[in-house]
DNA sequence: CAGATCTCAGCTATACTGAAATGC
DNA sequence: CGCATTTCAGTATAGCTGAGATCT
């Protein structure tokens, strides 16, 4: 009993398994390239939205980017301290903090984007162009039919 | 500023992001299940292992339901806490403790069953039969492609 | 001896709740 | 007033690591 012990097809049947484990794994690849870059998923998140949508409150941000207002907070705490976004207040609403990323976010953004293409290969791996589409589509029209409830 | 913000295409557009997303919803979805019937997903797991496979050792259970050695320490008190699980020594092997099923842990478990066969449906709602094949397939190839490193 | 097992203590990331302070 | 925003303190789960004691 030292080694191979089947996963009961109770569970490895079940779409929530598959979904659960696949994203632990993705999670771990994430997490290591992450790690060696000395980041973390919420950084790479809320830095891609600040790329794209430019300047924003938190919880503008955090809406974006699916992070929690409370974890937005932490998260903004450390990308400051490495120079990476600016929080000024709002002249307009005193209420907010408007975010900006910086020359240096971006670089970093740059660099972060590039690994994790990487992962997306590595993760896919196993299928062709075109089941990649299918999954990808499939996965789109699940969550759209629960974001949108 | 109140409402909708839009996610990056540079997230959504990501299988990493969409393989996340899908599996944090299927984690509420579950976890809500669960602790309505006060119990969570290890427990589940490992009653399903245990059913499937008969009694078993510690590690053995760890390596078919994909949890810690260390969790399953902790996940086993709980369920011999309620009388769902035996904990017995080992003749054999004295380092071994065998687990059993009991049949209240039994009962649980038929009782979680049905309850997480109500997750999978309301999970894939926007998918039709096919469609609901075609992600499981793919899936579980991505997953065997993995496991078999 | 190497290696497996069980247990405990502790850690990290993700996700989430509640409440306070402030301002619209 | 209700509501939004930022912040802090805390909770829970999942997935780990390291170490010790015990046994094959």
């Amino acid at each position: 009993m030292t080694t191979a012990d089947t996963t009961p097809t109770r569970l490895t049947a079940k779409p929530t398994w598959l979904i659960s484990q696949t994203a632990a794994h993705a999670h771990r690849l994430l997490a290591a390239t992450f790690a060696a870059a000395g980041s973390r998923g919420y950084h790479y998140r809320l830095l891609a939205a600040l790329q794209e949508f430019g300047p924003a409150s938190q919880a503008s941000l955090g809406r974006r980017s699916g992070i929690d207002r409370s974890d937005v907070v932490a998260a903004l705490n450390e990308l400051g301290g490495r120079g990476l976004v600016e929080r000024t207040p709002d002249p307009a609403d005193h209420r907010r903090n408007i975010v900006t990323i910086t020359p240096a976010g971006a670089a970093c953004l740059h660099q972060l984007e590039s690994l994790v293409a990487g992962v997306q290969d590595e993760l896919l791996a196993p299928l062709p162009p075109d089941e990649r589409e299918q999954l990808i589509r499939l996965l789109t029209r699940v969550l759209a039919h629960h974001a949108s409830l």
